[in-house]
DNA sequence: ATGCAACTTAAAGCTAACTTTAAGTCAAGG
DNA sequence: CCTTGACTTAAAGTTAGCTTTAAGTTGCAT
């Protein structure tokens, strides 16, 4: 038969079972039956899992994947809500890029106080962190 | 005189003047004195917010930060630290690249299940977030 | 038949960074 | 002098995503 146990699950995807509990509370997956207490879910559930652990590095929470992935049903995805989370992230980008830049001036510059350099200040303002 | 009221202080770094307190039990900042009760800080404190907001995009806690900006002194701020972490938000980057690829991917591709396409499975493993 | 490892539950706890609340204090304006 | 508005305090509350705890249950190997 084609149906793992949570600590087999576990094991693939690296999720604690408490983990896998806590998304079955949440509506985010489901077990198919249990041996003795143990739940059991079909095997297709690992895909899921990592579909999960997607929308999670995009930001999601649990309760928007859960949305998408419908209460009982087909998924229910909007391809609007998934372009302006690509857009929103592109912006993230270029601001953890703005931040790295900003850290390797700091550790790089001999200025007394990083106030003096005009170029930290410079930094700062493509940061978007500059008060001034 | 060049002292700023706490409420002056928010109002230029866009920080609550919670906020603002909490900074000061948790020793990143410090008020020089009271007009009445309320706190009144030096000028450069609001340069120094600007740096502490850094250190927070940077993903540095409060604390992190705190024994940077020394606990009474001059700041100890340690250049393989902040290179460390610059290299841990270029990581970030990528992921976050490989993630936002993966959202359009998911926008744009008409398979009936992502899992029947190659390009998702090879975006997934890109993504590092593949079972398989 | 029994022991044990690994699960089960509900509920409480954890973390960081603040915010909110309730009750109080103060400087300044009228 | 009194009101008002903006601060003050300590302590509790908030959020998300889990983990931990305590007490109980189970299948399987002995």
């Amino acid at each position: 038969m084609s149906e793992l146990d949570i600590a087999e699950v576990a094991d693939r995807t690296g999720l604690a079972p408490s983990a896998l509990r806590y998304y079955e509370t949440k509506g985010l997956i489901r077990s198919v039956g249990r041996h003795g207490l143990r739940r059991q879910y079909k095997e297709n559930v690992v895909e899921l899992l990592s579909l999960i652990g997607l929308g999670r590095k995009a930001g999601f929470t649990l309760q928007d994947i859960a949305k998408m992935f419908a209460p009982a049903g087909q998924p229910h995805i909007n391809r609007h809500v998934l372009k302006s989370r690509a857009h929103e992230i592109d912006k993230k980008i270029k601001e953890l890029s703005a931040t790295r830049d900003l850290l390797h001036h700091v550790a790089n510059c001999p200025h007394e106080s990083h106030f003096d350099c005009a170029k930290f200040r410079q930094l700062l303002r493509v940061a978007g962190k500059a008060p001034f």
